[in-house]
DNA sequence: GACAATAGGTCTACTAGTAGGTAGTTTTTG
DNA sequence: CAAAAACTACCTACTAGTAGACCTATTGTC
């Protein structure tokens, strides 16, 4: 089995988006997996190891889904939809938030080395939400007022905060939080007509 | 000493602020404090206990904030800075977050009690948010589409986001959020305006 | 084709450390 | 004195991590 790593890795995710890092045993992979912890250790000697390499296996499926969003076309606003797409399948699916959330919020008891990983994921994510507002705001679809980095700066907390209170308060939250970020970006003209 | 618990309370919120109410250990709380284990225990039987405890300290000082923001009188704008500016001073003082974001991280980790008691506490502030956008709106301070309660759900999000985002990514993210967020706020005729 | 040799992956069995929690005793304090 | 608060000493459970044996599929060699 090649993919025996690619496998930890995706249960590792789950619990990471469920739990957090510093929460989920080797022990609880591996009893999932059906394999000894022992197992787990030699493909990821160590649990900074594996979540090293988490950080690079998000990073590889955020940037395919980058690459998608940019070749696929249409508006910036529907990019900023499809950029958003995944928060609502995990405020659906409950219990689970976006796993860099999540390492996010256990920052300080995390190994260095994936501080540094989480870090520059975090800046990639951003980076690539700045382009979309920035293509928005350039063709008056969207607007707001400042520079389409600090308007990214406050779409990312708004949109990872409502996925982290969905969890709590219900599915609808987050639906709820994203129309009032949407309203707030929506063109002059078209502020005062009915919702999407 | 009678305000040990007090003492012991204000220590976990640091923890929890910093780390997470998972990561910390009684050792640890024991040794900042120069007590043993064993007498936390006293004061505090299970950790759930200490959680829970926590949760209703939280609260009760929340409250207090509350009532002093409400008899404070000003603009909405004003009641909506004060109730903001904690986030400020973490964003600034680093390491910390808020402690009710820093619990509803780790929701899924939580003693039962723990959960109720948190998600009440989450429940009461965006109550009070609530609150006050909609007097921002009946006032015509503040200009939003939809309701208040819905736009609190978006104003919690981003605010509680963004202070997560600065531990990372430094304080001058959480004010760049924020000054985005009162951009979107501002009531029609103001937005052509410079920022505040 | 037969025969090692090798490497990948797994196992059992173990270590050391730390977590939360308890029992029973002693000290401090009103 | 009596209650409150602290202590010492311990237990059990679980954590990450290690050592070394074992199996099995491929591969190079005669």
């Amino acid at each position: 089995m090649r993919d025996r790593k690619r496998q930890i890795l995706e249960l590792t995710e789950e619990y990471v988006e469920r739990e957090g890092f510093d929460s989920f045993s080797y022990h609880q992979l591996s009893h999932r997996l059906g394999i000894s912890t022992a197992s787990l250790h030699y493909h990821f000697p160590k649990k900074e190891d594996l979540g090293v390499a988490l950080c690079a296996f998000l990073r590889g499926r955020l940037s395919a889904l980058f690459t998608d969003i940019s070749n696929g076309g249409g508006s910036a606003w529907e990019k900023l939809e499809r950029f958003m797409d995944k928060g609502k399948s995990m405020a659906k699916g409950q219990q689970a938030i976006c796993p860099i959330s999540s390492l996010q919020a256990e920052i300080n008891v995390l190994p260095v080395k994936m501080r540094q990983a989480h870090r520059a994921l975090e800046q990639f994510e951003l980076e690539f939400l700045t382009i979309i507002l920035r293509e928005g705001q350039e063709r008056g679809e969207m607007s707001f007022q400042g520079e389409p980095q600090e308007q990214a700066a406050m779409v990312a907390s708004t949109y990872k905060g409502a996925i982290q209170y969905a969890r709590v308060h219900g599915e609808k939250y987050f639906q709820v939080a994203v129309q009032q970020l949407r309203s707030s970006m929506r063109s002059q003209s078209g502020r005062t007509l009915e919702g999407v």
